[in-house]
DNA sequence: CAATCAGTTAAGTCTGCACTTAACTTTTAA
DNA sequence: TTAAAAGTTAAGTGCAGACTTAACTGATTG
């Protein structure tokens, strides 16, 4: 259980670290309303097609994209559990902070009652 | 309008930036569970104070961590409206991806009915 | 008041990473 | 069957940013 949370820890990591630039998240933005060849992609971004690909090889390396080859056309789309690793991260966050917000609460009770 | 969305893109920008470091992330775990001053939030992270001093400008100036110094001792507490910004911005993602999905069930179904 | 504690700031190093160009492969179309 | 389209891969460039050390400030304690 200890290597499993490693493991999460890395996933976690790329998922975020994917997540950092901007042209990635405009990537995902994109993908998000349906799925696109690379070079549909890349045309809005202004910037070579070999730098888009680079993106999109870090977003599939952690689980944001998945991606497809038919012919010579590589079709990419999002896919939605990648931001659940995110989402889950930061709602775990959340509540731990809830909870010692709610401990606190149950303390001031407490002095209420005196 | 447009002004304001790209004020909100850089403050995504920032968020996100800053959940993009490990140790970073580490310290918002620390600080999820309680507040703490900066040498205690140092203690377990095996690097140099001033190090630390760094990521917690960082986690400050993107409005994920606040902090305040009496005396000697500068107390961090973490910001969850910080963590709203890089939710809000997945469950857009997420909400736009699942419209798409619907259309395309509303598609079957008009096929069924053929 | 001297020493220590807690943090701050500046300057420098070193690595990662977001690009570029260029040469190449495979598929499709004329 | 040749030319163009769509990617792929490699190598190199330049900058951002995650650290370090060191010198400093301002509180606190013996």
């Amino acid at each position: 259980m200890a290597a499993s949370a490693a493991r999460t820890a890395e996933r976690v990591d790329r998922v975020f670290h994917a997540l950092s630039d901007r042209t990635r998240r405009t990537i995902l933005e994109r993908l998000s309303e349906r799925p696109a060849s690379l070079s549909e992609v890349a045309a809005p971004l202004g910037m070579s097609l070999a730098a888009v690909v680079q993106h999109v090889q870090v977003l599939e390396g952690s689980g944001l994209v998945r991606t497809e080859k038919i012919g010579r056309v590589r079709t990419c789309q999002i896919e939605p559990a990648g931001l659940t690793v995110a989402s889950t991260w930061l709602d775990a966050r959340r509540q731990t902070w809830e909870r010692r917000f709610d401990r606190l609460g149950d303390l001031l009770d407490q002095d209420d009652e005196d």
